[in-house]
DNA sequence: AATATTGGCGTATTAAAAACGCAAAAGGAG
DNA sequence: CTCCTTTTGCGTTTTTAATACGCCAATATT
């Protein structure tokens, strides 16, 4: 019986653009699955950590900056890799997109492209399960946690935040109670910029709230 | 660089016995930790899945019955075994004490023990922290689910459950008010039973009900 | 000027949680 | 037996949070 394993690990990196979740995936040019796209990820080797090891996919292969990372499940199908048993253990990683557009163009080479979680292309090996998986933890986590934030562009306003609200928690929130209890909550702070261009009276910017960190915002 | 690991699993399995939470624990034997107490577990093989392994563990090393098992967090820590480099898939497995204390008497010679989760005894390798951490989970977990019922004896008290919830949210509820909102949800049912041979008047016995799957209780 | 949208300040109602009172029931300890 | 303890079971009042609205000024596009 042989215990000696080959670990990997894998990240779902996930953003909010234009009101829509997307995530990041790697187009493969090589066999297996020549042109399917996969998760990013490389194999731990017995010098570092799972977190560190993700960190350098982030950071080294992808050239994106550091983010917010956290640990998801481990993955150990026998024949979820055919040549060799590979486990996988899996993060998600959160950033907005202001930051990423930038780093975006200088690593064109890498084949990176940012999907829809409603339009997922042909995925490789078992990843097609494991991004399933890794939305429906994404959904759940934005419901029991604060970390829509991380999510969120730096610019927002109120009624956009609303939509939202109302569309991952599927409920429709009156206007005034809205603004009220985000207002008092403290999450939000004014950027002092109003956004203008649409009809009506422009709304005001409002970023996050960094120095409120705990709790649930709805 | 060498990319073979060494990748085992670890379970801590908690039950509720008269009102107090409690993990159990094996006694090792042999060197290194000689003496100390640790999580139990086992190397996974390639011919395996980490969920078989774990049921492996449960049903044949400790002669337990299958019982509810989740998955935890891994841990990846270089100097966490300090022989070989060792990944460790965490689990968490709940029973209820009315199953376990049949088989308890039949695997004597294992060195098993149930311990208080505030109590925790002396742990090898970086089993302290892993055991600090499952019992966090485990308190989240009961909170945004309804996972306590697994964990539960089939005849309890209301002051028993009280004590549960106190212990495990870190809170103090008021006697008549738990009562009232417990009895309403319909969470509960009375099996028609009473708990003699304590002080003061004999506490009905509960059950959860079966029918009532859906939402939080607290 | 008309229309749409946001901002900002109200208040009334409803629902849920928390705080507390009181006393009878039913056991064990002396 | 009486004293003490704990559970049971019925209340009430207060506090807090959520919801449902009203009203109108501000400020943009058409």
């Amino acid at each position: 019986m042989n215990y000696e394993q080959l670990v990997e690990t894998l990240i779902g990196i996930f953003t909010v653009d234009k009101g829509v979740v997307k995530i990041l995936l790697m187009h493969k040019k090589d066999e297996p699955y020549k042109g399917y796209w996969i998760l990013p990820g490389e194999l731990l080797n017995d010098k570092e950590t799972l977190e560190d090891n993700i960190t350098d996919v982030v950071c080294d292969k992808l050239g994106l900056p550091t983010m917010y990372i956290e640990q998801f499940h481990s993955f150990s199908n026998l024949n979820r890799n055919h040549e060799k048993r590979v486990v996988a253990t899996t993060f998600i990683g959160l950033i907005n997109n202001i930051t990423l557009i930038l780093r975006k163009q200088e690593r064109e080479n890498l084949e990176l492209a940012w999907f829809d979680i409603n339009s997922i292309p042909k995925m490789g090996y078992d990843h097609d399960k494991i991004v399933e998986k890794l939305i429906n933890y994404l959904k759940k986590r934005i419901i029991d946690s604060n970390i829509l934030k991380i999510l969120f562009p730096s610019d927002f306003t109120i009624p956009e935040l609303q939509k939202v609200y109302e569309q991952l928690l599927d409920i429709q929130i009156d206007r005034r109670n809205f603004r009220k209890r985000i207002l008092n909550s403290g999450y939000i702070v004014s950027t002092g910029d109003v956004n203008e261009g649409n009809m009506g009276r422009p709304a005001k910017l409002y970023r996050f709230n960094d120095n409120k960190e705990e709790g649930n915002i709805f």
